[in-house]
DNA sequence: ATGCGGCCATTGAGTATACAAATTGGCGCG
DNA sequence: CGCGCCAATTTGTATACTCAATGGCCGCAT
């Protein structure tokens, strides 16, 4: 029966995230021959290597199961130490968040939130990015989740946002890929981010297209592609799975990632926000 | 920044699962001082109590969220130990499994499976537990999974099986609680454990009961539940989450619990078959 | 009720491990 | 070549373990 320590978990995230054995140290308080021998100790202990020493920092396969199964850990770490230290936290959290997240993120997140804080209460809105920013900017939310076309430079803290990819959804057997005809898109109405981001990759490989479908609900959209009426793009991590695809999609141009970022006031949150807060930065860390 | 130690979460479960600091402590290899340390360690890194002290080792709510939440952690902790302990272990393996789990146990168990263990290729067979039993003796399975009446005495290894409590399951709604009526019952075909089950408890209560459904699929009987043809019961971790009740009851009578087993031959199983079984102890113990 | 046995809490002495701090060496890269 | 970054070593300290002994609490039996 081993028992892996959570220190040296964290510290192996930390790394992998922050790029570096002695930035890690910085962040977590230890001098950089600490981490060194935390990492030895982490291979010893599971027996593998899980960095490939020579290139600079990358995963090996255990590598990179670890790191999945390293964050969930940890996750679940901070969400006990969340509930011991936070009991009896109480309030009321006005949330706005991306429709997209709906589905894929919204349910687990409230359930684990009503667990950790079961006296929180998180009046959610839901609605496309470019809403929910105009509604946070006149003071309808506390906190609010939305997406952006990536920013190049950014110094926000870097829990705070998370790049991601953003990729073509289609029903495999449906597409039929003829570079001739026009690409038939389906999307959410004008202000949309994919929707800007489809039309642009396909105008800059002139590539015609025409939108075939459009829809304010994620279910709409799905249920469109679902019966073959065309192609969308969305955020890789809110798509089902089974509408995911691996390989290239031949034709189709590759797409710019978006920013999904938190918007909030640091000054301005109460008790009950930053714990919210603190929670949300955790999930969308992990998808 | 808090990370809870693994090794205080393991002692902390086992203490829970055996009953007590001395036993717990012959089976991880520490001294009972040792013990008692680390729950006191423990409940320091949390600042909150786990035990209530004075009665005997009953938990704290502080408690009962970590033990849900270390359960968690150790799962995953164990997985990742298999998998990198099982790297390129391959082989077949033949397993029995009662239906009911097809849909409350089984996706989630064969995807993690396939996670540690790509190179494994599992056999699944789901039948009712008596055809599972039936063709485990004729040694059609390496393991099999089956539900029996509880036994009063094992000494078998306490990882091999899992007493459950059997609920009542209805469509809140639909259930018309009158004493004089026959009450009308949903089940799977002779041989079932639970149909014996209720018979006998209704039989006990001089209850007039009628079978109104029967079907050999899980699916079947949980649409016929729905419809509000009548009650059945099942094994409560098999119940889907909006057919639960937590209250008691009112004119049902309470059943008898069932035992969830795993059958198998230890001399004669291969290295994958030993894996899976480890996998499937895990599975067993969390729900 | 008295006493005994289980079981946990506590304490003390000796040992092993993980750490910080300081230093040195290897390696790639501008 | 020198700088940045990680690896490896050394020394001293703090922590957590072992074993062993002891004390408090509770339930059970005589």
């Amino acid at each position: 029966m081993t028992n892996i320590p959570t220190d040296l978990l964290r510290t192996f995230v930390t790394i992998k995230d922050l790029g570096g054995f002695t930035s890690a140290g910085e962040l977590l308080g230890r001098s950089q021959p600490a981490i060194s021998l935390q990492v030895k100790k982490l291979e010893e202990i599971l027996n593998t290597k899980i960095f490939l020493r020579g290139s600079s920092l990358e995963l090996t396969e255990d590598g990179e199961y670890l790191y999945e199964s390293a964050r969930s850990i940890l996750e679940i770490n901070d969400q006990i130490i969340a509930k011991v230290r936070g009991d009896n936290v109480s309030g009321k959290v006005r949330l706005g968040i991306p429709n997209d997240f709906e589905l894929a993120f919204l349910p687990k997140a409230l359930r684990n939130l009503s667990r950790v804080y079961p006296n929180i209460i998180v009046e959610v809105d839901c609605e496309i990015s470019k809403v929910i920013l105009q509604r946070y900017q006149k003071g309808h939310y506390d906190i609010a989740l939305a997406m952006e076309r990536a920013k190049d430079n950014e110094d926000r803290d870097s829990r705070d946002y998370r790049l991601e990819n953003i990729e073509w959804v289609y029903k495999e057997s449906r597409l039929t890929s003829c570079h001739d005809d026009p690409i038939q898109l389906i999307a959410y109405p004008q202000g949309c981010v994919y929707r800007s981001i489809m039309e642009e990759a396909l105008k800059g490989q002139h590539h015609p297209y025409r939108f075939m479908y459009t829809s304010t609900s994620l279910l709409g959209i799905f249920s469109a592609v679902e019966e073959g009426l065309g192609v969308t793009a969305m955020a890789s991590s809110v798509i089902p799975e089974h509408l995911k695809h691996t390989g290239s999609t031949a034709s189709l141009p590759s797409l710019e990632k978006v920013c999904i970022g938190l918007y909030y006031k640091p000054r301005e949150l109460n008790v009950a926000s930053r714990h919210v807060l603190d929670f949300l930065r955790s999930g969308i860390a992990n998808l």
